[in-house]
DNA sequence: ATTATCTATAGATCTATAGATAATGC
DNA sequence: ATTATCTATAGATCTATAGATAATGC
């Protein structure tokens, strides 16, 4: 029954760790805070002495939890380049069958919908910085047409992942994954005079 | 304490539809039966006598729940108008702030992702339908290139309609929709030489 | 007689709290 | 002395069932 502050820190970053991948698995409503104790070695007690309430714990979890898989492009000098590499990762079989330690917004969007206002405030910051960050290595000759463009690409990263979870049809699924892959690569890394629809034959 | 048939089908009839608004409102866990049975003006006990499990209720729910908003394009000799007023009504504004009334797949596919065989495989059935019904209307020269169309189509306007609902920073939701609103229509309206990049301009 | 509905409740589960215990840290 | 953890439990909520009640329908 120890309790030194550096164990209790430890303790803290467990739990949310632990607590950010069931959340993403199970979604906002069906995380238990007994399972998620029991799961870092724990028991239910203690928890009130991390977090005021489950409510916190999700907030926080959600913080530490990042929307992207990989982080930032590491090379900006080959931004269509990274974006096909993300899109790809995004989309593959690995990340639609690994919702734990996958995106956040991906796994996520349906719940923060009926969520109360603190985790929709939370999940709005995170949305604007994934448009962005998409915007910023998305080739357009405006900043408006990288930021609509970056609503499509996002929309359908995110629809995609969705749908190909939601799907029980394994061969289904990897159809929708590969078809917008395909098509949503031409978005970003052809330019203006070249087409979706071109590519996509 | 009325009971005869044609009033037992009628509160079932009123059960299913409740239940099918609230699902797509609440999400797929979050509804009881006492509140549903309630809002049609009866109580618990009597559920059972309508349906075996709660499970059987949300099948039946989903199964009545329609996947589009507006059926079948009406006009089939203008596919790509219908298509174009489809994806208008389904980003627009008063179908993310009614997702009781709104699309199945949009409002649940995170849920269904973890949820059991059974929801997950009428599910697939629904999304089968959703996305041969917009490759069916979508311009290509072949099948194939319809069909990769359409899961971008969907793909995106399901996601950017989760977006649209998860952000609670209403300007930044209209642009989401109106963003991928005016990209998604040049994929369905115009022929394949044209662009997607050059129509956002 | 059958059955659609009602009231009441058993059993499961989940959040949050109360009080005990034992290691830390002044 | 403080506090991180434990065990135990109160209170809320939800699914499903039991048994009573009253209208239907043969």
């Amino acid at each position: 029954m120890g309790h030194s502050q550096s164990e209790k820190k430890s303790n803290h970053e467990r739990i949310v760790r632990t607590a950010a991948k069931r959340l993403r698995e199970k979604g906002l409503e069906a995380v238990a805070i007994a399972d998620v104790m029991k799961e870092v070695g724990l028991t239910v007690g203690g928890f009130y002495k991390h977090f005021d309430s489950r409510d916190d714990l999700v907030v926080e979890a959600l913080r530490a939890a990042s929307w992207q898989r990989s982080a930032q492009p590491a090379d900006a000098s080959e931004p269509s380049l990274s974006l096909a590499a993300f899109i790809d990762e995004y989309l593959s079989e690995k990340h639609r069958d690994r919702p734990g330690s996958g995106c956040l917004i991906g796994a996520l969007a349906g719940d923060v919908a009926r969520s109360n206002k603190r985790i929709r405030a939370l999940a709005t910051e995170k949305v604007r910085s994934a448009l962005e960050l998409i915007a910023g290595v998305l080739p357009g000759t405006t900043k408006e047409s990288a930021r609509k463009k970056a609503a499509l690409t996002l929309s359908a990263l995110v629809g995609a992942l969705a749908l190909s979870r939601a799907v029980s049809d394994e061969s289904f699924s990897d159809e929708i994954l590969q078809s917008v892959r395909e098509l949503l690569k031409s978005v970003g890394t052809t330019d203006e005079s070249s087409s979706v629809g071109a590519k996509s034959l």
